[in-house]
DNA sequence: CTCAATGGTCTAATGAAAAGACCAAGGCAA
DNA sequence: TTGCCTTGGTCTTTTCATTAGACCATTGAG
């Protein structure tokens, strides 16, 4: 198993960088675990994620649907209708995502303290 | 436990969102990881990292300072020495992430595959 | 006396992202 | 028949973040 830092060492696209590059964005993220619960069409996220553009959405989902996280579908009829949905690599991607919300959960709390303390100490 | 999703009901400043503001950007986790073996000084993370320019190493260190994840240390010599290492929260932190790197090594291929797929449909 | 090294900061140029106008196509109402 | 609505985007303009690189104070070495 390669660490982050091998990051650095090119020898060949390195994986984690790679993946951190497209999925460590201001929206993968959200996007991803916006569509954990099913189903979406693209009118529908954006209102469901609400502070996103429609281009970083419309980018977004581009890239995630070129990496595989994600399926689009495009019906023929009009008003079109285009639904995206995760694929089993998206989903499965999530695992390990639940460790970092966690973490997250765990943590807040003294990551608040130490930013409090900070600023008290300038 | 909340989900990513939470991120979006505001009653408090959300644990996820508001670590992933932090971390998810482009050079926290690399600095982060860096430190993972030891501690640095300035100039020396600069070099070993390679493509961080000084004003965002300056930045991303004095951000993950006034989180709690590093230490920064200042020796009263000339030149000036500035060390910098990971407090028990910041080493803390990396355990979840290694899942996410653990992952990547996984489905790197997958991904990989999923791109030149794509071009080929295009 | 000058030069080099450290840990930054400041400024100017570049690149990415946000906001919002715009588009095509057909359905529906008047 | 003339609008007007809807969808899923794209294009353009403005704003914001990031980069590259000059600059600074200090002092020990040559």
């Amino acid at each position: 198993m390669s660490s982050l830092r091998d990051a650095h060492d090119f020898e060949q696209p390195c994986p984690i960088r790679d993946v951190l590059d497209r999925i460590g964005d201001q929206w993968s993220l959200l996007v991803l675990s916006t569509l954990e619960s099913g189903t979406f069409r693209f009118n529908t996220l954006l209102r469901e994620i609400g502070d996103i553009s429609k281009q970083m959405l419309s980018r977004t989902l581009k890239q995630l649907e070129q990496d595989g996280f994600v399926t689009r579908t495009v019906y023929a009829e009009v008003p079109p209708r285009v639904e995206y949905t995760l694929t089993d690599l998206g989903r499965s991607f999530l695992q390990p995502m639940q460790h970092l919300v966690a973490w997250a959960d765990e943590n807040h709390r003294t990551i608040v303290d130490a930013r409090a303390h900070y600023r008290a100490s300038r």
